[in-house]
DNA sequence: GTCGGACTTAAAGCTGACTTGAAGTCAAGT
DNA sequence: ACTTGACTTCAAGTCAGCTTTAAGTCCGAC
């Protein structure tokens, strides 16, 4: 199979496949005239690698499922070392967001921008922020 | 104030303070000398910043709440309007979490992962991928 | 007058998961 | 021979929300 035929079967796009080739997560396939060639076994693959991502894992973390792990030790408890992970991530994430929603609620009578700045302030006298990423709120 | 004493009190950085300036989140202060002079009102400005990245709303959303509503609406009227569409939000995020959990909880009994990889396309025919972005699955 | 520290700008870098673009190659059909 | 379409590589672009870097400026202290 060339790979237009790969990413029409699999759903994912040539670009991707190419770019998860490189990432080190599918196996380099056969050439022939410089063209990729897959066998069908590429899509049993990317089913997983589906899998994996609806998963929530980052590629780094699907790398791990792949070659992760000492050869012999099977699929079960690789994706449960990672799922107890993960499970424990998006624990986090629902107590985030639960914090989050409690600050949605909370009613405002203020008059303008300012009152608002001044009660916040005077609840939380000042805060250090810390250096990191995600779209919810740190803590 | 410097925008230094500024940094310190309010725990923002000082390229964080700038940076929100040029996105159009702070009033343009004075200067002296070409340095940036705030009164202290900058620190409810900030404060309320901050309160909006609790929120989870993103620049662009705390931008609308300072700047996207006529003159004259009141904050509370401000908040709610973002915050209605942010709690939607996420709930749609908790569902996906939680539909994710339930993934990561099947069990498997594969022998090796290409035997998963049938499986999964056993279940699940084959399917489109969506283009987007987010660190959890599209559905 | 000269040192150091805090400030200024514009531009580039960071992360993750890809996509897009440019320029070239290959095979098949007419 | 020539066109078309699918492929190749490598580099750069995308998104957000900043930080970092480089090169220069300003002020107060000594």
């Amino acid at each position: 199979m060339t790979i237009g035929q790969v990413a029409k079967q699999s759903g994912f796009a040539a670009s991707a496949i190419r770019y998860y080739e490189q990432a080190g997560l599918l196996p380099k396939p056969g050439r022939i005239g410089g063209r990729r060639q897959y066998t069908p076994s590429i899509l049993e693959r990317l089913a997983v690698l589906d899998r994996a991502k609806a998963c929530g894992f980052s590629l780094a973390e699907t790398r791990q499922l792949f070659h992760g792990f000492r050869e012999g030790i099977p699929p079960s408890q690789r994706w449960q070392a990672l799922a107890r992970r993960k499970l424990a991530e998006l624990e986090e994430l629902e107590r985030k967001i639960a914090a989050t929603k409690e600050l949605l609620q909370v009613p405002c009578a203020c008059r303008d921008l300012a009152e608002c700045g001044r009660r916040i302030l005077a609840k939380h006298p000042r805060g250090r922020r810390s250096t990191r990423s995600g779209s919810l709120p740190a803590d």
